[in-house]
RNA sequence: GGACGGGUGGGUGAGUGGCUAAAACCAGCAGACUGUAAAUCUGCCGCUCCUUGCGGGCUACGGAGGUUCGAAUCCUCCCCCGUCCA
């Protein structure tokens, strides 16, 4: 079953309601991702994932290509095989790696050359590798390779680096349609817009990127730092360049207390590590705002995490117990931190989507933020 | 009884005349985390005062004296602990 996009509803906020089709099922969207890098979300079985409802994860072309390997995934049947993951799967294409492994790269036109950061070895990245890649593991969605600049970065800098993605865009497009026939089209393709923190560059990105007709559009280079308000501003500008009828991904967002704001402005996917990164730092998301677990004022709490959440944790767990695991620096801490965490986000976006259901994500996403910013509980 | 070795801040432990309120690590307290080089990183961690500052005062390296401008560091005596010998 080829890919596939349906926009269900759109409210009056602009946010979007819909459902996307992949050959390994469906996605409700407004849908978060939980990103598992390396094959893995960090603490959680593939089991775990699925009785949480994940219907998408995403995985990294950069981390898979150096580690096993991607031939290795392709001669095991794939990446869904090889992780025991029967749902989605999207592929980043390493253009995180751009900027989060700033020291060990170097960006050229032709692509990027990486020093691994396992054992030093030098690897070069294209637009036309990475789709080659991603193509071995057969992720559901492929991403194009972009570069991703970090904050504040010039005018200068943000309009070649949009330059560069919309040229890799291309490659992207024209490597996959060589290879056309052989990949039979099941996996979808996304491009990526561009342009830093500049209107005028993201709208010409917006345009550039939407001419070159991908299965879906991404906005990337967000979140990267800069203030919530201007991750909205640049959102809000994107968007509506964006073709209706496909799925729009925000990349790498967002905080529990934003995500409804990228969802008013029409976004229908995300993935954060956050959830997950936090757990394991100790860092709990609840209904009444952030829990640190490692607080002394819950040594001595029998509570749950949150009294008002559903997961397994919470239904059984108290607060001093998981505070004791983190302290005497236990790995089901972390585990049970992860849980908790990607059911709270997972959670966050049935609400969502129920609110756009029922016309009222407005009131529900003010309500939640104060809800959220009420301090630490 | 004798011979060595040793007693440092909550713990382990560095420091052998001033740069030492005293390294480092642990424990403790608090914070950060946004397409994951992150079970990570950062700050605080003797008491006290205020004009909160690479600020002032006080107390501190087993105890008591002493030498010195200055001592955790040198000397004397004492008290503990360890190992070995009687």
């Amino acid at each position: 079953m080829p890919f596939s996009f349906e926009l269900l509803k759109t409210d009056r906020s602009g946010a979007r309601l819909g459902r996307m089709h992949t050959p390994h099922g469906v996605i409700d969207t407004p849908a978060f991702m939980p990103v598992g890098t390396a094959g893995t979300v960090k603490g959680l079985t593939q089991q775990a994932l699925e009785e949480l409802g994940v219907q998408i994860l995403l995985g990294n072309t950069y981390h898979f290509y150096l580690r096993p390997g991607h031939e290795v995934i392709r001669g095991l049947g794939g990446l869904h095989k090889f992780m025991a993951w029967p749902r989605a799967i999207l592929t980043d294409s390493g253009g995180y790696q751009v900027f989060s492994l700033a020291d060990l790269r170097k960006v050229t036109d032709e692509g990027v050359k990486f020093r691994s950061h396992l054992d030093g070895s030098e690897h070069f990245l294209t637009p036309e590798s990475a789709l080659e890649i991603q193509t071995a593991l057969g992720s559901d969605i492929m991403m194009v390779l972009d570069e991703c600049i970090e904050h504040p970065a010039s005018h200068e800098r943000a309009e070649k680096a949009a330059a560069r993605t919309l040229d890799w865009a291309k490659r992207a497009r024209r490597a996959l349609a060589a290879k056309g026939a052989s990949n039979g089209g099941s996996q979808a393709l996304f491009g990526i817009v561009q342009g830093g923190t500049y209107a005028g560059l993201r709208r010409a990105s917006a345009r550039d990127i939407v001419a070159l007709d991908f299965d879906g559009y991404a906005v990337g280079g967000l979140a990267v730092g800069e203030p919530h308000a201007l991750t909205c501003e640049m959102t809000e500008v994107v968007a509506p360049l964006l073709p209706a009828d496909k799925p729009r991904y925000l990349m790498g967002v967002g905080k529990p207390e934003d995500i409804a704001d990228y969802v008013m402005r029409g976004i229908d996917m995300m993935d954060c590590v956050l959830p997950t990164r936090s757990a394991r730092h100790g860092c709990l998301f609840t209904s009444a705002g952030r829990v640190l677990i490692r607080n002394a004022r819950h040594a001595n709490d029998p509570r749950p995490v949150d009294e008002a959440c559903s997961c397994a944790v919470c239904g059984r767990y108290s607060r001093a117990y998981l505070r004791h695991l983190f302290i005497a620096n236990e790995i089901l801490g972390a585990v049970l931190a992860s849980h908790h965490n990607v059911h709270f986000y997972l959670d966050l976006m049935r609400r969502i989507r129920q609110s756009i259901e029922f016309g009222d994500l407005v009131g529900f996403s003010s309500e939640l933020k104060s809800r959220l910013v009420a301090g630490p509980c």
